[in-house]
RNA sequence: GACCCCGUAGCUCAGCAGGAUAGAGCGCAGGAUUCCUAAUCCUGAGGCCGCGCGUUCGAAUCGCGCCGGGGUCACCA
């Protein structure tokens, strides 16, 4: 139940009623919402002020005829007008009672909307390049990404999460290379890695495994032989390591797209160009270097060029590298063009804050192979600086000056990890401090907000300890006497709870997780504060060993809390402890 | 030179498909423990919402132009 929704419905309906000839296209922009100001009501509505242009009519008069209207509605207990038009109602206290029962009743599903229509929409994170193991720098779109991905699954879109791995440049080329001395090394050879390769430790065990499998036997084929197996075991092998380490933050993906298969005669690239030249969308021609920084091996010469400037980019972009190798963006195009061919035509892609310059021709690309029926929204993950104590940090155990994504999750957790990354809007670049991550205070919101989950355990505990007898199972609770809680402090608890549906949508809407995140740390205090009241007030404890009646009132509210705070941290990933030690 | 992101309290940041008196945490000053775990709560001080112009009944929010910070800039991935 989201009262949001529900009332935006009834004042659409009135106003049909009252103006038949309104339009859909000012109905749809009538928000129903909390007041800035909680002194203005539990609902305020832009409805008449918005209504009354196109209707030709004074906004006040409009928004006095809905007050009137609404007079007559039981769940309304006042209506006002307002300033230049603003309707502000105050709802009766029955209807923050339903509220409490429909948390109970929807359970995990509350908060969960149709906003997604059931469409399908293909989110792809990560994709880190398969030449080791994961950094920090790929923490948080990994972390947003699969936030993202469950937010949206959850608001009723049919979501898939996938990876593209890029494993057909040159990197991949050189990462064989870097392998296969590590196979000489293991078979007893002393090896020297020249600049330019990959010189981790983590393609040591990747030597040895070839060792193990084919003895030195590969060292008598022909080099581009071996080197074709040696390529095949190392990716292999560093998509199990990525995937390990994603699996230490508790993500997963469904499909893991290889640009591989893209290549080859006939392949998707292939077939994508033929198809882009029959549109018209390819032609021969020159770029202009870029001005202020011309390249030193800057080469003028005629190319195979997209047109991405008809579809908003900025110029047009190569698709033909000067050694007749497509360029790594006609192997994208040809895998959107595959995505949109698979059927998405929502389409979210997380990227690092060096992506930012290719965000334009990627909508340009989908924009281009589905004739403008698919959209994609390209999410921009900005820097995370890594400090400890504020100081910049450097970590490096095992591989030059990266810190790994292992070593921040071995050192905070998964819980502060995923808490922090989306307590911070994706495109603001944030600082990430180990010591106050690690910390459990209060400046460190993940722990505020288990620390309520936890408290919500706790009166459990209590009750079953101070009144054995009272019944706390939930058909007993569904059934206690909600009338009982009309205190202005449980009314408050009850209207923070009503608003989850409304932040998930919206977070969902705008594809922006964080909002999930700051509720529930808004929740986690409206909780917390409660709590304090009690403290003053005994008729505002959620224990009273002399009230049973008032107590399992209480215990519905509790376990409504508890339950709104495991949906959005389950949306989080973020586990939601039953106690802190 | 161009493009993208950011600029809100001393610090770190919310708020931005325009809406009423701009919020939180930290820090600072004071206070609270007869329910759970003080890992908490309450009160207070603290603001030309970077600057200017424009659109509007109304701008932190939208548009344009500056200033400052970060990122990126044919063929790498």
């Amino acid at each position: 139940m989201n009262v949001f929704a529900l009332f935006a419905t009834r004042v659409a309906d009135a106003l049909k009623a009252l103006y038949p000839s309104i339009t859909g296209e000012a109905l749809s922009r009538i928000v129903v919402e909390p007041p800035r100001d909680p002194g203005h009501g539990d609902l305020s509505s832009n409805a008449a002020m918005v209504v009354a242009k196109p209707l030709g009519k004074n906004p006040r008069e409009v928004a006095m005829a809905l007050a009137e209207h609404f007079g007559t509605d039981t769940d309304v207990a006042s209506v006002e007008v307002a300033g230049p038009g603003f309707l502000n109602f105050r709802l009766a206290t029955p209807i923050w009672h339903d509220v409490l029962k429909s948390v109970a009743a929807e359970g995990a599903a509350f908060g969960k909307s149709d906003i997604g229509k059931g469409e399908r929409v293909n989110v792809e994170y990560v994709s880190a390049n398969p030449t080791g193991p994961m950094h920090v720098g790929h923490t948080r779109g990994a972390v947003f990404g699969d936030a993202l991905a469950s937010l949206m699954a959850y608001s009723g879109y049919e979501v898939t999460r996938e990876y593209y791995i890029n494993d057909a440049g040159s990197q991949i080329d050189t990462l064989a290379k870097s392998t296969m001395l590590r196979y000489r090394e293991a078979l007893g050879e002393s090896i020297d890695i020249p600049s330019g390769f990959y010189p981790g430790d983590y393609l040591i065990p990747v030597g040895q495994r070839l060792k193990g499998k084919f003895g030195s036997a590969l060292l008598d084929k022909p080099e581009a032989e071996a080197l074709a197996i040696v390529k095949d075991q190392v990716l292999a092998d560093m998509m199990d390591l990525i995937r390990a380490d994603l699996a230490k933050l508790n993500i997963h993906h469904d499909v893991f797209f290889s640009e591989r298969q893209l290549h080859g005669q006939g392949g998707d690239v292939d077939t994508t160009l033929d198809w882009l030249r029959t549109e018209g969308m390819v032609y021969q021609g020159r770029l202009e270097p870029p001005k202020g920084k011309t390249p030193d091996d800057w080469e003028d010469r005629e190319q195979t060029l997209f047109r991405a400037t008809d579809y908003g980019d900025d110029v047009d972009r190569p698709l033909v590298k000067s050694n007749g190798q497509y360029t790594y963006f006609a192997a994208d195009i040809a895998y959107h063009r595959n995505k949109y061919q698979r059927g998405f035509k929502h389409m979210v892609n997380v990227l690092g804050a060096d992506h930012s310059g290719y965000v334009k021709r990627l909508q340009a690309a989908v924009k281009a192979v589905s004739h403008g029926e698919a959209e994609i929204d390209v999410r921009i993950c900005q820097l995370v600086r890594l400090l400890k104590n504020g100081e910049p940090f450097k970590m490096s155990k095992r591989s030059g000056d990266l810190v790994l994504l292992s070593d921040v999750v071995e050192e905070v957790g998964s819980d502060a990890t995923r808490f922090m990354l989306l307590y911070r809007r994706n495109d603001a670049a944030m600082d990430f401090d180990f010591a106050v991550v690690k910390e459990q205070t209060r400046d460190n919101p993940v722990f505020y907000v288990q620390y309520a989950h936890a408290r919500t355990y706790s009166v459990f505990r209590k009750v079953a300890e101070e009144m054995p007898a009272l019944d706390t199972s939930a058909q007993a609770l569904a059934a206690a006497d909600l009338s009982l809680l009309s205190s202005e402090a449980d009314l408050e608890l009850i209207k923070s709870l009503a608003q989850w549906p409304r932040i998930v949508a919206s977070a969902a809407d705008a594809h922006e997780p964080h909002r999930v995140a700051f509720y529930l740390y808004e929740l986690a205090s409206a909780f917390h504060g409660f709590w304090a009241k009690g403290n003053q007030d005994v008729a505002l404890r959620f224990v009273n060993a002399d009230d049973s009646k008032l107590t399992a009132a209480r215990l519905a509210l509790v376990g409504a809390v508890r339950q709104v705070l495991v949906n959005g941290l389950t949306l989080l990933g973020v586990s939601a402890p039953e106690a802190l030690s």
